[in-house]
DNA sequence: TTCCTTGCAAAACTTTTGCATTAAA
DNA sequence: TTTAATGCAAAAGTTTTGCAAGGAA
């Protein structure tokens, strides 16, 4: 019943980016990456609290913005209140329910354009991101 | 060479949707229907206070929550540290110039889909809202 | 008079920073 | 031994709230 990571290939990867594999990055990686979720810096640092990995607030903020930085994590801004991070690097969409906060991921084919506008010169194209705003019916 | 806004129209719009149009509404309304475009809370209170049109920072946040829940201003949420409110409420959407925080405006029929995900089951479409993010070429 | 709005200051939050301590290369 | 990472507390920044005073219905 292991969270169904690879701890030596999650230290390669980070260490294949540069980045030093500490015992409170490696607790945050494995967290993170054992699934694709969106989770709040709070979330991360009550969740490894419970489990009883103590990891000062500090470093869970620096951690996240390195993570991001090297394009471990894709921080998200849905939530007005709170920066989401994407622990799911490849390209996908989200559906936002708006009663309830929760964020869906879409699969990138699901979603297929018939027409994008041009960019503006000098500038080429990071990413296409759809939010689909949805509410529950008769809300 | 006034702001192109017609006063009355725009108190009239505002008590259709049941919001007292008091002196301080109507001058945050004033600036921000000038035309389409998206503001901090604090580039207003700035720009209204060059104005000398003094109007204390709770009340220009109560206003543009207001605004927003009557549907007269839609939040974005682009930049991480602070939220933007966008003056044209028609369906569009936005290219993102990462480099410098540009927020671009995209006419909605230059996206279109060929192919969108069912939504969840019980919920309907509020909106599709599209972010091209782009950078400076070579940056 | 009664309800709503405003303004100020303080509070609540999230995120960042300074700095001493500790761990890693 | 030199550099980098951690943790704590404090700081910084945005947004909200409590409450007294003022204005509108």
């Amino acid at each position: 019943m292991s969270q169904g990571i690879d701890r030596d290939q999650l230290q390669a990867e980070l260490e294949g980016r540069g980045i030093q594999a500490t015992p409170q990055r490696m607790r945050i990686a494995e967290l993170l990456f054992a699934r694709d979720q969106h989770l709040t810096a709070e979330q991360i640092i009550e969740t490894l609290a419970v489990e009883g990995k103590r990891v000062s607030k500090a470093t869970v903020y620096n951690t996240l913005n390195l993570f991001a930085q090297k394009g471990l994590l894709r921080p998200l801004q849905v939530d007005p209140d709170r920066g989401l991070f994407d622990s799911n690097m490849r390209p996908h969409h989200h559906i936002h329910v708006e009663d309830t906060g929760e964020l869906i991921d879409v699969p990138p084919d699901a979603v297929q354009f018939a027409k994008l506008p041009p960019l503006p010169p000098g500038t080429e194209s990071v990413a296409v991101d759809v939010v689909i705003r949805v509410r529950r019916q008769g809300g």
